[in-house]
DNA sequence: AGTAGCACCTGATTGC
DNA sequence: TGCAATCAGGTGCTAC
């Protein structure tokens, strides 16, 4: 999404703006009024994310100033950013509407849910130093993104500390890997698919899980991220599209998410499915065991 | 301080 | 056919 954002708007001012649905800008105390007022006649300058947070740098129309606020967004469970070249009919899920010209476009953030949000914000100095996430390096957050850690495909995560992170604590690894604040990016899909490619229960306790498999768990994250990236994401349907209403790929090469009672395809056991902490949990019993497997051979 | 539980929403699907 | 229950990719607040 960030990738054909940036691709398409990228320099765009932004004419004007339309919100459809009040909450969608319910983060700003003055709501659409406010956001449009903030916004209005500035241009989107870099596309950057950090986790499932996304944002665009606001930049005057003249002068080099550097940036101070961003146009931010999360998309929730279900929110879309979609460009047309036309102004069609607003579909029934639009919550906002922004009229861009230089180039004349139209961008609607869609959201079924209405978990997702749009904001204005100011780029603050993060103590991790900041960086802008996987794409371009940058100085500053949004000041609702300073919480969150680095993205798991950041280049300049620091992995060895990662690995010390995802260690700590009582919960279970899943759990951990879907905290935000420790690596950011990783999802209720990805967690199932890192967790089943590096081998780990989801459920054993984060303070059990050696440095070896905390490592692996990291890789294999990276690993899952970085294909489902190139295959466009892991959309499955309609609500899960890029800004051009497409759908990625991923969805065909998942291992666990999705398919309980299915053979694993490394061992043949049946996978299975079980709400974990309130989501949606798939692992193989034969795989992935909650403790390590009793060590074999002799003992001395 | 760390963690579990729940609230926030709409709409598609499933089951009676 | 109709209606209620269930489920969904996320985050953040509150209470313990």
């Amino acid at each position: 999404m960030r990738r054909g954002l940036d691709s398409l708007v990228r320099g765009a001012r932004i004419d004007a703006v339309e919100i459809r649905r009040e909450s969608c800008v319910r983060l700003l105390p003055g709501g659409a009024a406010e956001f449009a007022a903030e916004v209005g006649g500035l241009r989107l300058s870099r596309l950057a994310r950090r986790g499932k947070f996304l944002w665009a740098e606001l930049a005057e129309l003249e002068g080099d100033d550097a940036p101070v606020l961003a146009l931010s967004a999360h998309l929730g469970m279900s929110g879309q950013f979609r460009i047309h070249t036309d102004v069609p009919d607003a579909h029934p899920h639009c919550r906002a509407r922004l009229t861009l010209a230089d180039p004349t476009l139209t961008l609607d953030f869609l959201d079924q849910r209405t978990f997702g949000y749009l904001h204005v914000e100011p780029l603050v100095p993060t103590p991790d130093g900041g960086a802008g996430g996987a794409g371009t390096p940058l100085p500053l957050l949004p000041a609702s993104v300073a919480h969150i850690g680095r993205d798991a495909l950041d280049p300049v995560l620091d992995a060895v500390a990662a690995a010390r992170a995802l260690r700590r604590g009582s919960r279970g690894i899943k759990q951990v890997l879907l905290d935000q604040t420790v690596v950011s990016g990783i999802g209720n899909i990805y967690a199932d698919e890192a967790l089943w490619l590096a081998r780990v229960h989801p459920e054993r306790p984060a303070h059990a899980v050696t440095a070896a498999q905390a490592r692996d768990l990291l890789a294999a994250t990276r690993e899952v991220m970085g294909r489902a990236l190139g295959q466009g994401g892991t959309s499955f349907d309609a609500l899960y599209v890029n800004v051009n209403g497409e759908s990625g790929y991923f969805s065909r090469s998942l291992e666990a998410y999705g398919r309980a009672g299915e053979p694993c395809s490394r061992c043949g056991a049946p996978l299975r499915r079980e709400t974990i902490g309130g989501r949606s949990t798939h692992w193989c019993p034969r795989c992935q065991r909650r403790w390590s497997a009793r060590r074999s051979g002799p003992r001395s």
